[in-house]
DNA sequence: TTCTAATCGAGACGGTACGTCCCGTCTTGCC
DNA sequence: GGCAAGACGGGACGTACCGTCTCGATTAGAA
């Protein structure tokens, strides 16, 4: 979809003989390019960096990935996607909220992300490929739980019908999600309790 | 603070010559500046680009920033600074809160911020003084905004003693921010209503 | 001596399995090789180009010589060495010099070598063994043969007994290739008679 | 004709203010290049050691030529082209020819042109521009020189009418060049003297 | 008004990284 | 074991920018 080469991909046995990416090299610049993302940032991340790092000729991750945009792209893109949260459904729209937002702030808190998200949200914005994969993989599917959960609450009665989904699902994921990727800032269990309960009385609130 | 020149200190020392910045060139540059960033994204923009656009040599650039980081920087700081809120002071909660998230909306709405403002946080991660830059001047004043208007509302009795002001806070600017920078969704006049009288449900239940 | 692999050798051990270089492939190369070194000169052609053409894997390339060096080295001492010149043995100056200029032609003729040869010699000036290769397979045997016939006619009193030799062989050979390899003229039948008659005229004279 | 810039250039005052190509830039490239070419000969040859060798970036190299190869060409064809034969015009053919030799042979001593005079040759038969610039500014002044001498010795009768001076000047470069550049023997006074005798004696019998 | 020194446009400079191509080696599965 | 295919580490290619420096020409405050 977005990149190029997947683990599967890489034990399709072509018609002959064959010369096939081999995965542990895949796996040695996959762990480079984190580290050196990590530590220098995208923009001053240096595709020689990740080459040496890994022990690897740049040619092996040219032969992986078309620039070092798309490598970097898809990667984070795995990454993130890899994470899926499930969608509670204990039938108590207070629990599955909590629930909810837990997972959140545990995907949330891999310290690579918090360095990375804002790089991909800005790349982004000039690459609609990206941008389609990171709705697609990313968003979309956080957006669906959290509708699920309130879908099912109004279902339940313990929301009001009137409810504007859209607006919900704002209200349920950006507060956590700003606090930890902007301000950067830590969030307890406490503060998570008590965020659960605001949102839960805006969501009661948040009829049009 | 950050950068380096400002217009103020272009008129700052005559001594003999005509040795002072022009001013015309500064705007040309900054012009330009602006109009590669939008088109290209930050790591995508060349200084070569940004002086050939001006009509301008790239010493014009480096005579009055040290580095492309911190022209941009101070570029993006001044637009934004520029335009700081004024805190509502209405005397009703409601009407304060939706005035200063119409404020906001229009901040946020200039397509320029929307485009670099992910870059600028992606390079803060890894860049103090920038980081610095962006909380003294753009989060800090906007957050100083935000709690002005709870705690007023507390002294009034309108929202419980108890209120947590920083989670306060977050509730209050994350739905907006988060759907206009990271969503690209719009945010019609319904949507500011309805997502007020959400916050204003969450803030009297956001005790600790 | 050079390179690696001849043909006899492909013969020598069958062994067990099918362990042989085989000749097909080993032709398919060379052929490939002087049809890419012809189009490219030597220092422009490249081993995957040959491979792809001939329809091989490198590895049968690398099987067969050490280096791209090697290969080119042995196929071109192998094209030469093959035609070697016979001494010609009239009991007449005039004519054996005419019969060894004609061999000289219709060898420098080909134009594989008339493009190869200066990069060959390129090459040697660098490459102790290479330069060995072709004093030995090309240079020598030439000189050897222009030498005997000196000689005969020495000893038979057409030329003068004080006649240097090698400078004799300098004037036998070096107009003609000259003209050939640098000069890139024809020579006709007409240019090698008139020739013939001043190299006699200047050998009689090439006493010291 | 060939390459691109010459000293002469490098003082052109372009419009406007203006960066030209500096002169201390280029020689240090030019003599680290010859450096490199005698070490490592034209294939081995790297652009980065070049701008290594004379602390500078690779960028000034490609700045004034546009390739490897045309940098060594064009090179290569100053340094040949500068040092021009003088006719001798003594009025007697042996010491014109003694002297015409011995100027050749001090030229082709360069031992330089002897390590990279087969690289040009055989770059030439790829590259019409380098042929047609050796023939220009290498081989025609040679061989006019040559003839103009063949030509006088005729009109004072010291050599018949019907010389072919083609051939003459065959005769007459051909055994010192190729012995210097193929062989790479030595040619000392006598062997001169000795040539000068035989060419003489064979340019009397060369007529067609 | 004239002098004069810093700014100006242009672009060369030493560097670093880009993405490509080739070298000679190694790996895979077929024969 | 040879074979076709082609991935591997390495290194050079030629390009694009970075931030600095050099060049005359311009310009505006000080004299």
């Amino acid at each position: 979809m977005l990149g190029s080469m997947t683990e599967q991909q890489q034990k399709g046995r072509p018609a002959t003989g064959g010369a096939v990416l081999r995965r542990r090299v895949t796996e040695a610049i996959t762990e480079a390019a984190f580290a050196e993302l990590a530590e220098a940032g995208y923009a001053r991340m240096s595709m020689e960096a990740v080459a040496r790092r890994a022990g690897v000729g740049k040619a092996a991750l040219y032969r992986r990935w078309p620039s070092k945009q798309a490598m970097i792209t898809e990667l984070i893109r795995n990454k993130v996607t890899g994470t899926l949260p499930h969608t509670p459904a204990t039938g108590d729209l207070h629990t599955d909220l909590r629930e909810l937002l837990a997972t959140f702030r545990s995907q949330l808190a891999n310290p690579l992300l918090a360095r990375i998200g804002a790089a991909l949200l800005a790349e982004a914005s000039h690459d609609d490929a990206l941008a389609e994969g990171i709705h697609t993989g990313v968003t979309a599917p956080r957006r669906a739980a959290a509708r699920a959960i309130l879908q099912a609450a109004i279902d339940r009665g313990e929301l009001p019908a009137g409810l504007d989904l859209d607006l919900g699902t704002d209200l349920l994921i950006a507060p956590l999600a700003f606090r930890m990727m902007v301000t950067q800032d830590s969030s307890d269990d406490d503060y998570l309790e008590t965020l659960t309960n605001a949102i839960e009385a805006a969501l009661k609130a948040a009829t049009r």
